[in-house]
DNA sequence: TCAAAACATATTGTTGACAATCTACAATCG
DNA sequence: CGATTGTAGATTGTCAACAATATGTTTTGA
């Protein structure tokens, strides 16, 4: 910092304070899909307004995004409560569905994702088999959710977005609690990589051979 | 009503008044799935305030609730508009998913609607020849809508209900303002008579063949 | 004793006032 | 002029007080 015209290249940091209930709705999400919030635990909104330091306002609202998200359920004067899933339905209805979201936003991605897209898509994968070496469930699944986020956000409008969203938040948290059933881990990050392996080289054919063989 | 008896059968109507954000939320949606409100209109929380004589706590709630339903989107300290939708996403998203709930809920119908759903449904039906009959494409999109609402809602969670719900709304708004598509008004109603033929025959093979050919 | 009514408490639902932010436009300064 | 800075109005975000409702407990009365 010597040289003054370092000074000219010189940027203030944004702004990232989003809204009170953008902060408690990814708050409590990020409970309930991490399994510090069970299915069945109560949310009470004078409590989380003590603890969060937040009028109650906020934190209404940011309840009625996770009820109409599916995580929550709210039982009008009386309760809410985070919501369990059927196997069943996890199953037949969430997997299916997920499947439809990224095999749509995978063959879209061919076209539309960039250079820094890849580079960001491939520091995942380098993380991925770094916690894979390590056992590292816990990462291991939240690297799998942000690379699948980032290509399906690129891929698709905010609205589909946020469904594409609401469904695999509940498999996530289904997945954590319950624990991978996967073979090995290595797998989980070798299909990654073929994946984004095949988004590249454009062959919109075998990407779809890709996701229903590998129905996880 | 002369005879005293008839008093012993007497009931009052269940006082189905909701909470306002349930009020103002229906409310809502209702116009833009019903077209009145077009994509890209904005939502003004005073505006709606002073129609509908409710404060802005429940408007701003129901408005999070349609923002997480991806109907509406909103621009922080700037504005909420109705959404717009691809071509694209309707074809190849939102139609494959909503047939992955219904073919799920069509083949779980089978087991657990009861005489009470089934005469529901035959009513629908009859409604549906009425208004096909009178060529009302609006009731007949309406009639089409409850006939599914019911069984989905009867044979998935109220989480996976909810998602439902914001997916086939987004078609039917859709619909309504392209105008369907349909050779026949006629067609739709026999698809859906047979649909609940099927049901009722318990032919879950069937059933899944059924809904793969008629796509709509 | 026991069923029904009255009450107490905890919690969610609603409201109106105030704060923060955005946009567009006017004022300022070179 | 042209670009930057200030200002005004509209709109959304937040808060704290009050209202309504559900549930469990106590009281009442036959």
């Amino acid at each position: 910092m010597t040289n003054p015209n370092d000074f000219e290249n010189f940027q203030f940091k944004k702004n990232d304070t989003v809204s009170l209930r953008q902060f408690v709705y990814q708050e409590i999400r990020e409970a309930i899909i991490k399994g510090h919030l069970e299915p069945g635990a109560r949310l009470r909104e004078v409590e989380i307004s003590k603890q969060m330091n937040v009028s109650r306002g906020p934190i209404r609202e940011a309840i009625r995004i996770l009820e109409q998200e599916g995580l929550v359920i709210s039982h009008p004067y009386r309760e809410t409560v985070v919501v369990d899933l059927s196997e069943e339905e996890v199953i037949h209805l969430l997997v299916p569905t997920r499947r439809n979201f990224e095999l749509f936003a995978a063959q879209k991605a061919v076209s539309v994702l960039t250079g820094e897209d890849f580079a960001y898509l491939d520091s995942i994968i380098l993380n991925m088999q770094e916690a894979s070496n390590h056992d590292d469930l816990d990462r291991l699944s939240d690297l799998d959710l942000k690379f699948h986020e980032r290509i399906v956000e690129r891929c698709v409008s905010p609205a589909m977005f946020r469904i594409w969203n609401s469904i695999s938040g509940k498999l996530h948290a289904r997945f954590l609690i319950q624990g991978y059933s996967h073979s090995s881990l290595q797998t989980v990050v070798e299909e990654h990589r073929e994946m984004l392996q095949l988004i590249r080289s454009g062959d919109k054919e075998r990407i779809e051979q890709h996701l229903k063989t590998h129905i996880k």
